[in-house]
DNA sequence: GCCAAACCTTAACGTAACGTCAAAGTTTTT
DNA sequence: AAAAACTTTGACGTTACGTTAAGGTTTGGC
């Protein structure tokens, strides 16, 4: 007879269901975030459905990088409003506020990116350099005739513009 | 007299010249990226302006985000390399690896923002919603007939879209 | 009913890059 | 010389789990 019946699952296959690990599982009843209907005789954790949709909420919301606090907080929204305006109206708070913070993540990387892509094109005219490492002085820098080639930067690369400051 | 001229400077000044902590100076030291010229004789950490623009290479390599150990690794390029052009071209691998895991970034985030964008014109539909939360049912589904809103969809997010799956 | 396989339990250490005390020693300034 | 400012080492806290470890529980087959 199984001891699990009645449409409750175990852990495992709760997790399976959800995307996810065990551990993950226990790690968020530990943060309060879910906790199962009950324990079978043994001490094994048994979930409902209602609590695998539950968990399914959690990790879309972790798929769009809330801290697990700030999902906890957003999962106990629902007992604090009386109407589904209300809860809409506050939860949409949470996503614009995020979605801001994505947007500030695209501007932060393509600041990276546009960083990277000066260096590397700065970089790539002193492959043909033959100097030896010790000499700090490339080509490019001698033909420029740059004085501050000497200690500052890596190669050519001018710490005044918005390449990386390396240095030989 | 001072115990620290000679261009040599402590790490207090070290740090605020590179805009960094003292913590952090520790902590790359610790990690073996950096280390004092000599200590004083009541054994603070001495560090010339050579070091200084060691730092500042580090802290460069680390907004592009690179791990320590991986900038561990770029930073002991300098002595494998007889060229300036074999370290030019060594160290340009780094960066284009470094340039394309950027690039993954923007569309990752690019990726949530879409999710985020759509779930929240989602929700807003559920704004003049006037039922109670316990209820399960926002007139949206009601007007639109979608018999899964009862369990699955928040609001009346459909998980089959790139929404969220979120659940009142 | 019994046994092995598969599953579950709690506990605890490891991760990355520092922040933040704490208690005590050193340097610099007054 | 005393006080202010700085530095030292040491150690715990952070986030969201991954990964053993040692030992119970369920399940499926016979």
């Amino acid at each position: 007879m199984s001891k699990c019946n009645d449409g409750l699952m175990h852990i495992g296959k709760l997790a399976k269901e959800a995307g996810t690990t065990t551990r993950t599982v226990r790690y968020y009843e530990e943060m309060g975030l879910i906790c199962p209907e009950c324990r079978s005789s043994g001490g094994f954790r048994c979930y409902s459905h209602e609590q695998l949709a539950r968990l399914r909420m959690i990790l879309s919301l972790k798929e769009m990088e809330f801290d697990l606090e700030h999902i906890k907080v957003i999962m106990g929204k629902r007992e604090q409003h009386k109407t589904a305006g209300a809860l809409a109206h506050d939860i949409l708070e949470d996503l614009n506020g995020r979605l801001k913070e994505v947007e500030e993540q695209i501007e932060h990387y393509k600041h990276i990116r546009k960083t990277l892509t000066q260096t590397i094109a700065s970089i790539c005219a002193c492959l043909p350099c033959d100097l030896r490492v010790e000499e700090r002085l490339c080509p490019a820098c001698q033909t420029l005739n740059q004085p501050t080639c000497q200690s500052v930067p890596f190669f050519h690369s001018s710490s005044t513009t918005e390449t990386l400051e390396l240095k030989l």
